[in-house]
DNA sequence: CCTCAAGCGGACGGGGGTCTCCACTTAGCA
DNA sequence: TGCTAAGTGGAGACCCCCGTCCGCTTGAGG
């Protein structure tokens, strides 16, 4: 590849990042190409598809999300550890508006076995912080969806503001998991194949 | 107005309210029109432009929702109105797709007198709930647009399955607002105009 | 410096949305 | 029953988006 395409491609990448994660994901190939500077051919060469654009520009963010539930099994204290898990991916969709509907959009492409495999772990951290005592016992591995759909409502409105909203509204929710006391309506398994039809 | 043209007229608006409901206000006014039996140009006289159709659509439960923070207020128990107005609000988005999208698109129509004073009337009432010691000291009412959003995550999801989880997360979030003694992040001041911009 | 394949940009096709125009139909009154 | 204004439906103007095609440009090796 040339040097001048790989630089373009370069910077299409990074343009998309920062559209993507201001205006969301319908935000125009155009609108990408011209605040990167190139004709529109350019970027369908590079990226044949909006969707193709869209995965390749969110892989970090996808790798970052995880590492973060890898990590938080690692912790030996595993309330510390569920805390750090929705603290940070609220944070990280906060931060960017496109990150939920990419996540959404891509998850029948993530091979089922790596995402069964991240749903395992993720309910083992539950078990183990409820065994700890620190995790109220009816809480659900599917209350992690419910509390991820609440914060997707949070994006709209300026970054700094939704960041700012999802600390609150995840501090809210926390102590509500650590110290509930209160009958509950029944967890709801929110799959995300639901969000998909 | 001639007979056949007011039975189409409600046609048409009972028709709107389902299918915003269902699908959200991105339905076609092509879709409405087919399902209501009439032809486009029938639909648009009768309503100028799609947000019209929409106002005029979602005009009883504005009025609805208005009623609940109204009917709150003369509650004795001014905890459990807090509970009702967040409850009932709370489903009324989670079992209308459109729900949203239409009350912050007509924010900016609505009379600032009026929801002046629906505001004031909602930051009475979480004063007289702390004041009888039911709700947390550091309870904003910002909380309440705080509350909203997050429930609007929810939309997206068939009718049943987002009234379910729109009722586990309330319950979550008002046992946090009862009982809170964490410390909570600053509260922030989520005026409905940011979701305009 | 010359060559040419890799790279480039903008015009354009196709689809889907809102809203308009206009020739035809029909309710309802005398 | 006949008249007419109110009512009707669908074609199409206009716009925005995704993705393609094609003639022009340019980096970089010999």
């Amino acid at each position: 590849m040339r040097a001048d395409a790989r630089e373009n491609r370069a910077r299409v990448l990074t343009v998309a990042r920062e559209l993507f994660a201001e205006r969301g994901l319908e935000v125009p190939m155009a609108a990408i190409a011209r605040r990167a500077g190139v004709g529109i051919a350019t970027l369908y060469r590079r990226f044949p598809t909006k969707e193709s654009l869209v995965m390749e520009a969110f892989a970090e963010q996808f790798a970052v999300c995880q590492g973060v539930i890898d990590d938080a099994l690692r912790d030996p204290d595993p309330w510390r550890g569920l805390c750090t898990v929705i603290e940070k991916v609220c944070l990280l969709q906060a931060a960017d508006r496109g990150f939920t509907a990419a996540f959404t959009a891509s998850f029948p492409e993530l091979h089922s076995e790596v995402r069964d495999r991240t749903w395992e772990h993720f309910a083992a951290l539950v078990r183990r912080a409820k065994d700890s005592g620190q995790l109220r016992a009816d809480f659900s591995p599917h209350d992690l969806t419910l509390v991820l759909m609440a914060n997707s409502g949070l994006s709209g409105v300026p970054v700094e503001v939704a960041t700012a909203a999802s600390r609150r509204l995840v501090a809210y929710l926390l102590e509500s998991f650590r110290s509930g006391t209160d009958v509950l309506p029944p967890p709801v398994p929110l799959s995300l194949d639901l969000v998909l039809s």
